[in-house]
DNA sequence: TATACTATTTATAAGAC
DNA sequence: TGTCTTATAAATAGTAT
């Protein structure tokens, strides 16, 4: 019986105190487990009782670790180990690193003129020959990136000339045949929304993978010198 | 009141379940906090609404940091498995940029280090200046050629198309006058027609585009790397 | 949302087993 | 440790504000 109101101050009487932390953590779960089911929550409970024994609630349909993800997630609160700490100073450093390397890649072009002070003919040809090298390679991948633009045209050409065969084929067939694709409208029906797919997917087969391809080429461009 | 006995189940009603959600809440949070207090406990509740709203408690002795550590600790549950694969694969990739950076600095630039003391300032600013003008003439006249090339297939498709309006027309005239050369269609295939045009009509203004997109961005490459 | 009211249902303290 | 019991304190569903 609860007899009298109830003092909410640490039960000094160690028994007392163990016996009500089972008894009111069973509570607490209970109603974690209505909360749960009535109101479609996700709850999840984790204590320790003052001689550190862990007990834990997690609603039924998620897992302690989901709802953990998903607080760290949700929440600006650092909960991270110092591990993960650890981590988050080295991919810092790392984009610093990067910043500064591509930092370097744009000042070096322009500092030549100051540093090459003393270049004697022969290792101007050979630097200038290393330039040219590079300078290909500029080239050469602005070549593929155009070179790409041309077969997605051509292939546009190609695929225009099969629409104009059928077409052509169309005429053919009427000239032959005065009730083809007329009367009939069930059956027709049909035969256009086949055609209208035959020709859809023909198109999806052609144009998007040149696209992708050619935006591909420059997404590598675009990672190595400018990143 | 409480009038009969509390069904544990979903409370359908929406704005009852997040009355309810909101009360129970409360009370469990009050629960928590009491339990802390009588029984010297450290309890963390970490919840998430049926609309993914978070809410949490925890004891005023402690963090949920600390709650979190202890309790992958003491359990075998390894909570930041997940967000330590990310990290992993975050650091995995800065590396990988990292190295072609460095890779980018040393194919650009590899007798720098070689040559940086005895290099002559006039010789090197002309040559800095001729190399410049070489590569400007060989992009230019190489963006010229290409540049044609995709004119010249533009053109083709350009007269492709009108070769197709005609063919269409010639239906489309042929559908209005049974006489005219064949026989009515009833219109079906008209429409038919048209929906092909515009959808290819549709395509001519995508993917090129992209292309073009591609394209204008390797030029901005060529921008940097010669500034 | 939150807060107040109130008839009921629940939780639970203390004790006994 | 649980698990009854029981008197009493708390929680809360439904409602209104």
């Amino acid at each position: 019986m609860a007899r009298g109101k109830i003092q909410i101050k640490r039960i000094e009487n160690q028994t007392n105190r163990q016996v009500t932390y089972s008894k009111r953590r069973n509570g607490l779960f209970k109603k974690a487990h209505e909360l749960t089911v009535l109101c479609d929550a996700r709850v999840s409970i984790i204590m320790f009782s003052s001689s550190n024994k862990l007990h834990e609630f997690i609603s039924p349909n998620t897992t302690t670790k989901e709802i953990i993800d998903l607080y760290q997630t949700v929440s600006d609160v650092d909960v991270w180990s110092a591990h993960y700490e650890r981590m988050q100073e080295t991919k810092r450093k790392l984009l610093e690193t990067n910043r500064n390397l591509r930092t370097q890649i744009k000042y070096l072009f322009p500092r030549l003129g100051e540093c090459l002070d003393e270049l004697d003919i022969q290792e101007l040809r050979s630097l200038e020959e290393e330039m040219e090298n590079t300078f290909k390679l500029v080239r050469e991948r602005k070549f593929k990136s155009l070179g790409n633009q041309i077969e997605t045209t051509k292939k546009k050409n190609k695929s225009q000339q099969d629409i104009q065969k059928n077409l052509i084929h169309e005429l053919e067939l009427r000239a032959e045949d005065p009730h083809y694709g007329l009367v009939d409208n069930g059956g027709d029906y049909d035969s256009v929304l086949g055609y209208q797919l035959r020709f859809h997917q023909n198109h999806h087969h052609h144009y998007p993978n040149h696209a992708l391809h050619a935006a591909s080429a420059s997404d590598i461009i675009t990672f190595h010198l400018l990143e």
